[in-house]
DNA sequence: GTAATAGTGTCTTTCAGACAGTATTCA
DNA sequence: TGAATACTGTCTGAAAGACACTATTAC
C-alpha cells in the first residue's frame, strides 16, 4: 500500500529477492499403539508408486505452501495421504542434511503426533509398522521416527496418556499402565504405577465389571486433554 | 547425469519445481552473563541501519545459501554480523507466523548459543541486553529470546555449566554456583548445590588462595566439553 | 471354596533442603 | 584473636521401589 513505501522499506524487499530459497517440507511420524502390537509409526507410498520402481515407503508429508502455517500443512498432509484428521502436531526439529532428498534442495520441518490406531484408516498406500522394526525409508524419514519416539516416550514418563491414546470416557489404573507399557516398551510396578498417577487422576465412583477379580475404579484426568 | 535418468525420477523432478518456496533465515539468540549483569542476549542493529529510520534491534541472523547447513548459516551470520566466533549452535525450532517479517514470506530457524561475554566484541552495531529487560524487537525476535532462555535455564538445572560460560580451566564450586544462579536468577543453597553437583566433578588437588576464609579446591568436569 | 485382580500398609533407599557444626585461611 | 569462607554431619520429609497384606469379584 501506497503509505507504507519507504527508501528503507524498499532496500530491504530487493535484498530479500536476491536468495534462492530452498522447497520447505513438513514430514509427520503418526505414532499409534495398535492391538497386540507395541509402539507403531504411520507409513505410506506415494500414490504414483510404480511396482518395480525405485519408491519406498515413508512418513506422509507435503511442501509448505504460501501462506500456511507448517501445523496447518501437516493437518493438510495427513488429511489427504493418509485420511487421518483432527491431530495436533508437534514439531520436533529441521532436517537440513545436503543431499537429504535426491529430487533437490528440501529442508524438511519433522513433527510428531500420536493418535488411536482406530483412528487411522488402512488403505492399499498406507501401513503401521513397529518402531522397532522398521522397513527401509526413504530419505532421512527413519532418523525422524527415531527423534519422534525418543520425544513421545519421554512424555509418557511425565504424566498420564499426555497424547490421548486412550478410548474416550473414563479408564482403569490398569488401562492406563497397559498403555505406558506398551508406549515404553518397558514394565511398571503396579503399585508404584498407581501411587504416582493417582494424584493426576479423579475419581469417578463407578466401577468396571464383569472381569474376573475385584471390579476396577474409573478415573479421568484432572486436567482434561484438548 | 544419463544413467541416473529413469520416468520414476523426472516425474518427481517435476513435482518439485512446481512449488513457490519460502525464504528460510536462520536467527540466533546468543546468551551471555557479562560481569555484573544477569543473563543477556546479543543484539545487533543492521549495517545499513539509517539514524531515525524503522530500523530495531534485532538477533543476528541471515538467509540459508544453496548447499548450506543450517548450523553453517549461524556460524556465517554470527561471524559477519557479530564477530563472534567458535559456537556451537543448537536449533530451538522454526518460527513460521504469517506475517512475522513485512518483507515477505520468511520462515526462520531459531538457534540458540552461549558463551563468554569475553568472546563478543562490542561494536556500535552490537549490544548485550538483559533478557528480563528487552528493548522492543524487530519481527518476533523477543518470542525467540524467551524460547532460547527456557531453554538454556533447563540445561543449567540438569549439569555443571554445559555451555562453557565459566573461563577455562578448573574453578571452584562457588565459581560454579554463582554462575548458575546468574543464568538461573535464582539463589542456591551452598551445601545442596554442592553435593548435587560433586559427582559431574573431579578434584586437581589445587586450591584457589588469596582471598579470604579457607582456600576452596579446585574441579574440573569429569566429562570435559568438546 | 479358589483364582484373579484391585488396592493399601509399610519398610527401605535415595535425595534434596535445612541447619548447625568443624576446618582453614586472612587481617 | 575474629571474621570470612569452605566443607561436612545429620536430621527431616518426599518419593520410588519392593513386598506383603487385605478386599472384592467370577467361577
Amino acid at each position: 500500500v501506497a503509505d507504507n513505501a519507504s527508501p528503507y522499506r524498499d532496500a530491504r524487499r530487493r535484498t530479500l529477492d536476491e536468495y534462492p530459497r530452498p522447497s520447505v517440507a513438513v514430514d509427520t511420524a503418526v505414532l499409534t499403539v495398535p492391538e497386540g502390537a507395541g509402539l507403531s509409526v504411520l507409513v505410506t507410498l506415494p500414490k504414483d508408486a510404480v511396482r518395480g520402481g525405485p519408491h519406498r515407503w515413508r512418513l506422509p508429508g507435503t511442501f509448505l505452501h504460501p501462506g500456511e502455517l507448517l501445523s496447518d500443512a501437516v493437518l493438510r498432509s495427513l488429511r489427504e495421504k493418509a485420511g487421518v484428521t483432527g491431530l495436533r502436531p508437534r514439531q520436533l526439529r529441521v532436517f537440513d542434511a545436503p543431499g537429504r532428498d535426491d529430487r533437490g534442495w528440501v529442508v524438511s520441518v519433522a513433527h510428531l503426533d500420536a493418535v488411536r490406531a482406530e483412528s487411522i484408516p488402512l488403505t492399499e498406500h498406507t501401513r503401521l509398522v513397529p518402531v522397532e522394526a522398521l522397513p527401509a525409508l526413504d530419505f532421512d524419514h527413519a532418523e525422524i521416527v527415531g527423534t519422534a519416539v525418543v520425544a513421545l516416550r519421554a512424555d509418557y514418563r511425565r504424566g498420564p496418556d499426555p497424547a490421548g491414546l486412550l478410548p474416550a470416557g473414563p479408564f482403569t489404573v490398569r488401562d492406563l499402565r497397559t498403555l505406558h507399557e506398551r508406549v515404553l516398551d518397558e514394565m511398571h510396578p503396579a503399585d508404584t504405577f498407581r501411587r504416582t498417577m493417582l494424584p493426576a487422576l479423579r475419581t469417578t465412583g463407578e466401577f468396571r465389571r464383569g472381569a474376573r477379580g475385584k471390579p476396577a475404579e474409573l478415573y479421568r484426568r484432572v486436567i482434561e486433554l484438548d
